[in-house]
DNA sequence: TCGCTTGCCGAAACCGGTTTCGGAGAGAAT
DNA sequence: ATTCTCTCCGAAACCGGTTTCGGCAAGCGA
């Protein structure tokens, strides 16, 4: 009777609930030691010794002890977080690797005992409210910049704050700034190179956003790549602020338009490419046979058109994950002038590129003799 | 002289540095109160007259005070931060989908002052530790589950731990579950009786995953729509398991291998109907004459396939933010069983479902007459 | 032996909130 | 007038850590 609360029940652990966690209080209590040589001794504090440190370590390890990251942001103000700001109303040539971006951060973040807060904000002033918030509120101690422009409102708000970020991307007043980029003008040029070793000697170039750094330099990289093929420019074959299929699709109407049109052409963005396809085939042209295409991004959509649009492959895993070490090694004093680093793309030949089949004045005769002949549907 | 330090130079704001934060004793001694009057205040406690209630918010929000969240956290277990970890092996359906629904997501918790935690894993175990990491750091107060399985073992988990969740899709076991999902039973069925009503007799499902929940659903899904348009079901007419590009080419061409191969195609997943275009291409079918496909998920690559892929659009910025709007009602202490909604996707008609040109029988003579005639390339 | 530095750790304050407890004062009941 | 409730707020403890400060003991030189 009276050991029915002793015994005759199971011990009274909320069935499933959470279990308590252990706190710096349990591993002092455990050594003997009080709260604060512990924590001195866990933060690498030179006034504990050696013996008593390596002793805290392996017993809060052996407990299972790992430091509620809360408790330590509200005095050191360090959250162990990440921030990440997408703006949405971006062209969308990113979206379809955001996973692949957030998998290179997460995995570098998650092994270091840090987490990653995002958010999604619409237009530039949503952006930078957020990030203000974001700080207000201490929620991260740094930010990862996608999509850096040319003049970037986010890095003013940060310097001036002095709170660390690293961009994706260059800028153009670097002072200050951390970065990770891949080196997409070497892409221009190599894909310049390409289409002139094939024969091509008419080749446009249409370019991105012209907010963007990139845009600058893939538009260099490009004239370098005609430089040192050897071929003029003709500034009647470029084109910029191209970043959707529809807008690709105008771009390639008007170059196809031209009395002599190129004979390839060369995107800046894979997205826009798509749109050439569109008018390659209204007019009866054949991509890769009529004319040559070579994109930049990697999208999986280029996988699907026809043919497979050729273009340069960028490892946005590792991005992300170089991101998030160089962002981590910023918060914790590293000089960013010292973290920066670049890395180049990788060609994939799915065969939208071959060596012109027709000259560029044959192609416009061809164009000319018009949509009822060159139309083979139907 | 004298006036120098007053208005001779601007007050000493440590240049650009962050401003200090308003803290609660801030707010308290601007009231002449004390931190607790003020925090039970702000908390809607009811041992504070409505008068002082009313006084401490107006000045709290004129002083522009917000609560730093850890330093709540510390005492109340509560991040405010909803959790939302990514299955980066999972097929990749929904990737290009993953910004619109972070957008979703952000809009919400943004507007109630939360932030989200994301995460990305490699594998169900890693999931599963990354969210016991999560809460075992109270990093989030509850999840966001995307891609919900018939046996969920993260449903398990949270159950177990008392942990507040939400559930993009449905699961077996409701059990103190709450979600939100799209019906795309119902557009399977759609998408059968459109292709009835066309002249369709010969139907075939290519399904998704075994291990999702939606799968199930679009299967029978897929028998109402015939059982309603009266086409009897054949067996040999269903895939399953299918749900990248390759997959979805080997499944069609399969289907198209029977003798009495089908006259038109659904795909529970977009991705996987692609696959059907270059089966087709390369036996010189064309999609949307010979054969009708029909797709789901509403994926962008659909729209550069020739012709683009008739589907099923899922608004998944929508579902991002009922789901957020869900979860924080749930960590609220709401009844899960009162949070549970449906929507339903919309038919986008591009082209590529029509009336059958030939029957059955025709096809497979067609297909029987071999590539040679079929292929009208070069 | 004495004083002074140095190494090492404990005590206590602190960070910014929340929550418990108790008591002052007003009004009602006796 | 006294007591008894309530209402409403202040004081202080608390959450889980970090950081400052001070003191004890050992080591050192003189």
């Amino acid at each position: 009777m009276g050991s029915f609360g002793e015994h005759g029940l199971p011990e009274r652990q909320p069935a499933g609930r959470r279990r308590p966690r252990i706190t710096i209080s349990d591993v002092s209590s455990a050594l003997g030691l009080t709260k604060s040589t512990v924590s001195r001794a866990l933060n690498g504090y030179p006034d504990i010794s050696s013996t008593t440190r390596e002793r805290v370590r392996s017993t809060a390890a052996r407990m299972g002890y790992r430091p509620l990251s809360h408790a330590q942001a509200i005095r050191t103000g360090r959250a162990r977080a990440l921030g990440l700001v997408i703006q949405i109303d971006d062209h969308d040539a990113h979206r379809p690797f955001l996973a692949d971006f957030l998998a290179g951060i997460s995995f570098v973040a998650s092994g270091e005992g840090w987490t990653i807060t995002v958010a999604t904000a619409d237009g530039e002033a949503a952006t930078l409210a957020t990030m203000r918030r974001l700080l207000d509120e201490h929620k991260v101690d740094g930010f990862i910049l996608p999509r850096t422009l040319i003049e970037d409102p986010r890095i003013t708000l940060l310097r001036s704050q002095d709170v660390p970020f690293v961009m994706f991307g260059r800028t153009r007043d670097p002072a200050g700034c951390a970065w990770y980029d891949i080196r997409s003008e070497d892409a221009m040029a190599d894909a310049v190179r390409r289409l002139a070793s094939l024969g091509h000697r008419r080749i446009a170039f249409v370019n991105g956003g012209g907010r963007y750094q990139y845009s600058r330099l893939r538009l260099d990289g490009f004239r370098r790549g005609l430089a040192s093929a050897g071929v003029e420019e003709d500034p009647g074959l470029v084109r910029s602020d191209v970043l959707v299929p529809h807008e690709g699709e105008e771009a390639a109407e008007s170059l196809l338009a031209l009395p002599r049109p190129p004979t390839a052409v060369v995107f800046a963005v894979d997205a826009a490419a798509l749109g050439l396809y569109r008018a390659a085939r209204r007019r009866g042209l054949r991509v890769g046979r009529h004319l040559s295409v070579i994109g930049y991004d990697g999208i999986p959509d280029g996988n699907h058109a026809d043919p497979p649009l050729s273009t340069y492959a960028v490892d946005i895993r590792r991005a992300g994950e170089r991101l998030a070490r160089m962002l981590i090694e910023r918060i914790r004093g590293a000089d960013p002038e010292r973290l920066r680093e670049t890395a180049p793309a990788t060609f994939i030949d799915r065969g939208s590129i071959a060596a012109p089949e027709l000259g560029p004045g044959d192609l416009a005769r061809l164009l000319a003799a018009g949509r009822a002949t060159a139309q083979p549907r139907r």
